[in-house]
DNA sequence: CCGTGATCATTC
DNA sequence: GAATGATCACGG
């Protein structure tokens, strides 16, 4: 059953994450007295929300993982019939303002996708919302070969913003990871130190995401399914 | 206003 | 069909 308070080691929160496998987002969402939209168009982060309250989860929007204390980051995962991913995944905003950021090391990237719970959904638009399933939790760290990948995207656009380039930066660039507009509307605008003169510039805010093949490929490993 | 939770809608 | 750029809701 679903519970408030946040796990307090990481095999308790597998635990909890694994007792949804098989539920409904109905079902889960009736144990907390949540109601159930009638689909996401106006609701796109419900589902991860309904995830949050049902593992745990305090952290607010606050740029910290999810279960600070375990360092751990909550993900859902949509998928399709065929068990492959139907959008990508959204990392973490890119702070204009933290030269660390723009380092690997010191990437909210690296840090995000440390360590992941990577929770399942069904999302085959053919099944209502409600009715609609969790498989079983996968508890993820990258791999040496999936860091290295991540990483060479990330200091390929990371170099890109540091030369002045952040405009160029488009979403077809990075195999695995790429960056992407992140706001409420394209009218919103951030400041940015401008890397020639150090003026200020306004740019829209970004963020990274993981594309589609990158967790397809991770959901083929760890659970055996899609094609 | 901003960051996190994401998915939508248009274009390719 | 799939990917990119745009968008929606909410908490703090």
């Amino acid at each position: 059953m679903p519970r408030f308070s946040e796990p307090r080691s990481e095999e308790a929160l597998l635990a909890r994450a694994r007792t949804l496998a098989g539920r409904s987002i109905a079902e889960v969402a009736a144990a907390l007295g949540l109601p159930v939209p009638a689909d996401l168009r106006h609701h796109k982060g419900w589902v991860g929300h309904l995830v949050e309250k049902a593992l745990g989860v305090t952290a607010g929007s606050a740029p910290v993982p999810d279960f600070a204390s375990l360092g751990i980051e909550l993900k859902t995962l949509p998928l399709d019939a065929e068990g492959v991913p139907t959008e990508t995944t959204f990392v973490s905003s890119l702070d204009f303002g933290d030269p660390a950021a723009l380092s690997w090391e010191g990437s909210s990237v690296r840090k995000k996708l440390a360590r992941i719970l990577w929770l399942p959904v069904q999302a085959d638009p053919a099944v209502p919302l409600a009715e609609r399933r969790f498989g079983n939790a996968l508890l993820w760290s990258p791999t040496p070969e999936e860091e290295a990948r991540l990483r060479a995207d990330f200091e390929e656009i990371a170099g890109m913003i540091e030369a002045g380039f952040v405009e160029r930066v488009t979403a077809h660039r990075g195999k695995v990871l790429q960056l992407r507009p992140k706001g409420a509307n394209a009218r919103q605008l951030r400041w940015m130190v401008d890397a020639e003169d150090g003026a200020l510039a306004r740019t829209a805010p970004r963020a990274f995401y993981l594309r589609r093949s990158f967790t397809a490929e991770l959901v083929r490993r760890h659970w055996a399914l899609g094609g």
